[in-house]
DNA sequence: CCCCTACATAGGCAATGCCTATGCTGCTAG
DNA sequence: CTAGCAGCATAGGCATTGCCTATGTAGGGG
């Protein structure tokens, strides 16, 4: 026996089939379809040629559906259902940022921009589900690339051609000094300052440790010498107090800074780092993430400077 | 916003959804589609307009679905598996005598018929599942045209044109007497022999309370003195074993009959009663009936002549 | 007995779905 | 750095389909 061909099914046969088998009837189906009565007529025989088995029963005064057609009534009210949870789906995802965002950020900003940075977005876009993720830079990349995560808030600059990116604000560098330190009574830090002190720095892959390397060698310090690796600025902070060296803190995480060290900022040129959104240029709704940086840019904490 | 017109999506382009969210690129999907690229790609198209959010971000070297396409994508291959299930009833129901089919029979036959009749339909249709209904004649063509059951086993003659029927047998009617009773020792019944005797009949709406007294009129006798109903043959059974008349039985319910009571054959012309399928003319496949019908024939039970 | 209601059929038109051919963009190898 | 290539998008054309109006037909009721 010749196979069904369910290719050759529409969904407005089935919507046609169900309105039939609630209305009992071709005219007042067809009424309710919104199209002629030959129409609907057409389709079910179509429909019925497709299945090989006839749905409905044509009595002369109403019709009644076979028990076939009922069954697979049933069954298109189920797929017109699954259709119009699409249209839902697809409604509630058309709203910019709403539905899920994951978003990866580097460890040195992390721990100090969430605090803020969550409820001011749950205020502003109530629909929008956050995951975050901490990541370094590269491992932050990756992810990215490999649609783990939808957007990424890191240092500048970025090399990667297919990444698109946003600034969002500048964030200044400060010097932690332990408090009894011969610099931790100046008002500011001039890069020469740092000339014979310890730096202590954070582990290979923390964009930070590579922004620090480069002030030291503006600066013209040596940094060869010892090569101790933390593994979170909170080490450092701790390390600094024990009055083991010096560190760079970005402005963030210099905040409300107290025990045993002093965070001091730097005279102009005041080194910094350029926090940027970034996300896959690929991505179907740049919009989006543009939104979503023009906020961060409005929404900028204390102590940095806006972009 | 507009409203999304989920009238303009179809079930290939849902298919094209699900191949594309599994092989990750629109020429291998097409492939597996059987149709170009370009249709594809076009069909997408169209669905993310229809549906006004991007179901797929398009990279360079792969392409994967997004957040709102993926969760597009499971519930299409909900909607296809559903199609998938619709096929499989049709299927199911285009096979001859599968399914359910209730059956109404006349209670002067049912319980005398059954027994025999279901191993038989069992082994012969085993995909089919019956539903018997004990119903009298009018409530049985009532249930028939209210498609509340598919077809019926009763007596002919039938006045309904829109009903089809298929003769099965013919089933004579015994006199049953009571051991001791005057007509008892002879072998066979003259419709004479009625003259005098009381005729135990059944309730108003039994067709063989219509037939006994069709063949009592036919015979001259008279059955408008005492107008005792039984609800059933068993107790016309104990009554003409307890001597108070005598009355007609059917062959089948003639079969086996001992306890004081005998059942005496009628001589040429025997009367009868002619047995028959019946089911809505309007039933949109009749040659299921007729074969019921056919097999109806060929397994008669002894007693009964084949029609 | 005729009409009326309701489904089926016929014919035509606009829209759609699919095709081939071609364009464009971003890798990748030499 | 350039050329070739792989893969998606666009264009144009053709066959099919889905829907319409008009008409045919059959059964039930006044």
């Amino acid at each position: 026996m010749a196979k069904i061909d369910l290719s050759a099914v529409s969904l407005t046969e089935l919507r046609y089939l169900v309105a039939l088998s609630e209305e009992h009837s071709f005219s007042k189906a067809a009424v309710s379809c919104g199209v002629s009565q030959p129409t609907l007529s057409e389709a079910i025989k179509k429909l019925e040629a497709t299945l090989k088995v006839p749905l409905v029963e044509r009595g002369a005064k109403q019709i009644e559906p076979t028990a076939v057609g009922a069954e697979v009534a049933a069954r298109a009210r189920a797929i017109l259902d699954g259709l119009a949870s699409i249209g839902e789906i697809a409604e509630r995802g058309a709203e910019p940022l709403s539905g899920t965002l994951s978003l990866g950020v580097i460890p040195s900003l992390s721990p100090y921009l969430l605090p803020w940075l969550l409820p001011a977005l749950r205020r502003r876009f109530p629909r929008l589900k956050l995951v975050f993720r901490e990541l370094k830079t590269q491992e932050l990349l990756g992810q990215l690339l490999a649609h783990e995560i939808d957007a990424g808030i890191l240092a500048l600059p970025l090399h990667d051609a297919s990444i698109a990116r946003s600034p969002i604000f500048d964030e200044p560098f400060y010097l932690l000094v332990g408090e009894g330190h011969a610099l931790a009574k100046k008002k500011s830090i001039k890069e020469a300052d740092l000339e014979g002190e310890r730096i202590l720095l954070l582990d290979e892959g923390h964009c930070l440790r590579d922004q620090a390397l480069e002030v030291c060698r503006r600066a013209g310090v040596d940094t060869t010498q010892d090569d101790f690796r933390a593994t979170s600025l909170e080490t450092l902070r701790h390390m600094v107090a024990a009055n083991m060296g010096v560190t760079f803190l970005p402005a963030l995480a210099a905040r409300g800074v107290k025990t045993k060290t002093v965070a001091l900022p730097f005279a102009h040129p005041q080194p910094s780092r350029k926090m940027a959104l970034c996300w896959r240029k690929s991505h179907p709704r740049p919009a989006d993430h543009l939104t979503l940086a023009q906020f961060l840019r409005e929404q900028a904490p204390e102590g940095v400077k806006r972009a």
